[in-house]
DNA sequence: AAGGCCTACAACCGCATTCCG
DNA sequence: ACGGAATGCGGTTGTAGGCCT
């Protein structure tokens, strides 16, 4: 039992719009707004279907989509989501903003896809194709396909959390985020997010005595795409910051055993002894180094850097391995966010 | 120069879902 | 609760323009 087709009226155009139609579509939508799409064409003058219209405003005359090339981060995220949503063109463009669904698909299919497929991984499943054991291909591709999931762990979460922050936001919060993050930036992030991302973000040194220095082939640890272009822009721990300022991290202070970082060799004395925060400063950055603006997430391992997160980039200083440390903290990110973000 | 092929992307189509009387 | 209309969504097609032979 189908329904005729909103285009079968005869006399109704098809194809490409032509500017002229496309003058009629937005002064219309401007002046009256779309309200029945099926309406629209007779009242805005126009040969054309409903759904023809609404398409075109959708994925052309909207005054908030952004068109022209997609930039490396956006690409990325198309295939960070997708391996994670799939098809989903439509959830994917809420994520990538002024982007449309359409256009987002294609861009998959025309370019993305095939990118992959190079890269020896199956755009279907982001698994690696079979290869040859042991081969670079093969390495490389099994190596992506570790970082997409972990990765897709990290968006689910991300996405949940943005899912229920949008439903607080629109009912108790929606004109008062100060109740829920009094120091939290405008507009109001939920919190935590920002920790992996900034751990996605690279390390630096304070202290060249004590850092091990990442190369600036290092990105994210679960990204299929080369993340941070600017490693070496990653700015380090101060020396010496008499402030302590309130960050666009520092909303994470809500998080179990994470505290913000101190700003004061007095408070951070005292930080030491707080409760299950072990060693502080001493285990890894040298202890005249005074963190501002930053946020400090203690090791609550012996032999293991502390992660400290400054402006939305990891700074920490690293004391022994550091492939043990990256793992370390893969570990702890991912049990906390799986203990706290499963569905 | 002309024809064929390829690529990118706008637009269409049909099914699914939501809305509303 | 139901059914039809409206809207949303994703797969697919059509076509313009560029490139190659």
């Amino acid at each position: 039992m189908g329904r005729s087709p909103c285009c079968d009226k005869v006399g109704l155009k098809k194809g490409p719009w032509t500017s002229e139609e496309d003058q009629k579509l937005l002064a219309f939508i401007q002046e009256h707004g779309h309200g029945s799409w099926r309406a629209l064409p007779e009242k805005a003058g126009l040969q054309r279907c409903g759904k023809s219209c609404r398409l075109r405003w959708i994925n052309y005359l909207r005054p908030d989509i952004k068109r022209g090339k997609f930039t490396s981060q956006e690409e990325q995220t198309i295939i960070q989501l997708h391996a994670l949503l799939g098809n989903r063109w439509s959830t994917i463009a809420t994520l990538l903003p002024m982007r449309t669904d359409n256009e987002i698909k294609n861009h998959w299919n025309t370019h993305l896809k095939k990118r992959l497929t190079k890269m020896g991984i199956d755009p279907k499943t982001h698994k690696p194709n079979n290869q040859v054991r042991g081969s670079a291909q093969s390495k490389d591709a099994a190596n992506l396909s570790h970082m997409a999931q972990w990765e897709s762990a990290r968006l689910e979460a991300e996405a949940r959390m943005a899912r229920e922050w949008k439903i607080v936001s629109s009912s108790q919060f929606q004109n008062n985020d100060e109740a829920l993050w009094p120091l939290a930036p405008k507009p109001c992030r939920p919190p935590c997010l920002d920790v992996l991302k900034v751990w996605q973000g690279g390390w630096a040194k304070p202290k060249q005595e004590h850092a091990t220095i990442f190369s600036s082939s290092f990105n994210s640890p679960n990204s299929t795409l080369k993340l941070s272009e600017n490693i070496s822009n990653i700015p380090s721990v101060g020396y010496g910051e008499e402030h302590a300022s309130i960050t666009s991290i520092n909303c994470i202070q809500n998080l179990g055993p994470f505290e913000v970082g101190t700003s004061s060799k007095e408070e951070n004395i005292q930080n030491d002894n707080h409760p299950g925060i072990k060693g502080r400063m001493e285990d890894s950055v040298d202890s005249t180094n005074y963190i501002a603006d930053s946020l400090r997430v203690p090791s609550l391992m012996e032999g293991f850097t502390d992660l400290v997160v400054d402006s939305g980039n990891v700074v920490g200083s690293c004391i022994g391995d550091f492939e043990e440390n990256k793992n370390y903290w893969n570990s702890v990110l991912t049990e906390y966010y799986e203990h706290n973000f499963k569905y």
